[in-house]
DNA sequence: AACTGTTTACCGAGTA
DNA sequence: TACTCGGTAAACAGTT
């Protein structure tokens, strides 16, 4: 069971922006922003990376402009305890950003398998239930270079498949 | 059977 | 222009 659907922004960012508030402290803020902005550019995201409600409320229609890595990684660390599951991470991207709707889970799976940052930690025997939580890697390898380093070499393998050849 | 995780393949946009 | 990167589809195996 999915016992504890954790709210969409746990994260504390929002709370830390009102309490300081003070003068222009709120600049810095604001770079932060674009930070997250480049975030995709970035080799690797910043682990502790957030979203904050308006952050969120400025891309709630049209398609936002992260990856599903940033986004996946936003979802895990809004959760509580640091880690979600397949679905729990897709239920909070469709929330967050109802672009994600149509597009399946798909593309999410994918990119928790693919992406080198993010761990796969298996349930408890307490806590049984369907797939593993994912989580943030936190001490990311330094030859954890990119799985795709190489472009494959194409192949008409599917195409054959496809076509039915006999 | 439905869901989850891994992998391969292809495409388009951006870039060196 | 070749390459990288993110996105998407899908085949397929393992799990519940």
């Amino acid at each position: 069971m999915h016992e504890e659907r954790t709210p969409p922004f746990s994260s504390l960012t929002s709370l830390d922006l009102e309490s300081s508030l003070t003068s222009m402290d709120w600049l810095p803020q604001l770079s932060m922003r674009a930070a997250i902005q480049k975030a995709d550019k970035m080799v690797h995201l910043d682990p502790g990376t957030t979203l904050d409600q308006e952050e969120a409320a400025l891309h709630r229609d049209g398609k936002p402009p992260y990856s599903y890595a940033s986004l996946i990684t936003f979802a895990i660390n809004g959760s509580p305890r640091k880690r979600m599951t397949l679905s729990e991470i897709y239920q909070w991207i469709c929330d967050n950003f109802p672009y994600y709707r149509e597009a399946g889970s798909n593309s999410i799976r994918h990119n928790l398998s693919l992406n080198k940052c993010f761990l796969k930690v298996p349930r408890s025997k307490d806590d049984p239930g369907k797939g593993s939580y994912w989580a943030i890697d936190t001490n990311p390898k330094e030859d954890a270079l990119p799985s795709r380093s190489k472009k494959r070499p194409r192949s008409g393998e599917r195409l054959k498949t496809s076509l039915g050849v006999s």
